[in-house]
DNA sequence: TATAACCAACTAGCCGGTTGGTTGGCAAGC
DNA sequence: GCTTGCCAACCAACCGGCTAGTTGGTTATA
């Protein structure tokens, strides 16, 4: 196994390469020179362009994974969905390249990655979304969310999600992401979310039925 | 000029084949196989792959153009904003090759189309962000939508589109596109809006309020 | 001295675009 | 109504450039 460190400037360099060109479009030469390497080096630490591709992506599920896992198993459908939304919009709005690419070669892996390897990747895509659309579905029959189909609402907020690392600048100040993930969050929670917080004063909102609130969640496993 | 309708034969099955393969994957060599000529025709009608790219492109961005030219001059912002949105993903459910492959390349238009036609597209883009932002950005002033920043509200939004025509698979039956459009609608619209509005009555549903009326809106021009 | 890290030069295949044509329908001229 | 000429539509075969991956090594390091 040849060290690390090294491996991982190519990997990155690819990534940004991929993100900039796309990933077809990206040479081997070209990510070789960035690095500093001849093209036949890369070869020494990965056995094919897509092997980097495939390593990229599976990098990224399963860190999108590890958001969900995170879910707290307890709470209202809407703290949950909150929470969830949050941490992934931290997470896309941090690890620009990778997550770029992987939205942008998603749609293509049966196409550019080995058989197996691709199918790997679709399996733990459909376990996330089958989650998503799991804690959906638990909201709108607590009456927490609207009732709109899950495939619509989980599909939107995919589609948010998949964007918004192209268009978004991190800032130079750390930390500053904070305004981007609160305003996404609420717009993606109020988009869903039955009704209204009482107006604070007398004036009670309409349709506060506010049913079941304590519904005890069921209990769903992610990862493993 | 070469008669219509083989050369709209092409154009339609380099979409679907963009579509499915990513235009660089594409070749002439299929395109032509499929609409049943050899790839030397091709050149008859056009005068180049990227040709049919930049025909596809722009009749989409002129298609979304469109869309802004017919959002009534008057009313509030959020029966706009609401109008805006519903025409833009009836159009999104409708032209799936084209707008797939539109969302699909448009990042990538300087890197495959000549410069000329590259900046044509753009600068219709930018016209149609700025509309928008500014339909946002005054439904903010007035109170009718909560204080997010433009950006991220448009953004959100043409991620939220983008995505659609990739995952929603049309119903045979026409015109039942209708659930996804008022679906989609409803969760951009409460996801913007500042407040429900008031019950009406004591037992009137919620989300009939109509609220706040004629702000008289300032004219904006999109097309011409 | 063994092995990880590296490279220049090469190969094979693919693909956009070109060349140098052929074909078939249609309209002008007689 | 028959010839002639024209041109859009079409194609098989080819070309040149590009790129993933290979080969047969050399250099650095532990």
């Amino acid at each position: 196994m040849p060290r690390p460190s090294r491996r991982d400037e190519v990997r990155a360099t690819a990534a940004r390469i991929f993100r900039e060109q796309g990933y077809l479009a990206a040479t081997m030469d070209l990510i070789a020179d960035e690095v500093g390497l001849n093209k036949g080096t890369l070869y020494h630490y990965y056995p094919a362009k897509s092997a980097i591709l495939n390593e990229l992506l599976s990098e990224q599920v399963d860190a999108t994974l590890e958001v969900l896992a995170r879910v707290p198993l307890t709470g209202s459908g809407l703290d949950r969905m909150r929470f969830f939304v949050r941490e992934q919009v931290a997470l896309v709005a941090t690890k620009h390249d990778e997550l770029v690419v992987f939205f942008q070669e998603v749609p293509w892996i049966d196409q550019r990655l080995p058989e197996e390897q691709a199918r790997s990747i679709r399996q733990r895509i459909y376990r996330y979304e089958e989650f998503v659309k799991s804690l959906l579905a638990e909201g709108t029959r607590t009456g927490e969310f609207r009732p709109l189909s899950p495939s619509t609402i989980l599909y939107s907020i995919i589609g948010l999600l998949a964007y918004l690392p192209s268009w978004y600048r991190r800032p130079a100040t750390a930390g500053t992401d904070a305004r981007l993930i609160d305003e996404v969050t609420e717009f993606v929670i109020n988009g869903i979310r039955a009704v209204e917080p009482p107006a604070a004063t007398s004036a009670a909102p309409a349709g506060s039925g506010r049913a079941a609130a304590a519904a005890a969640p069921r209990r769903q496993r992610v990862n493993g």
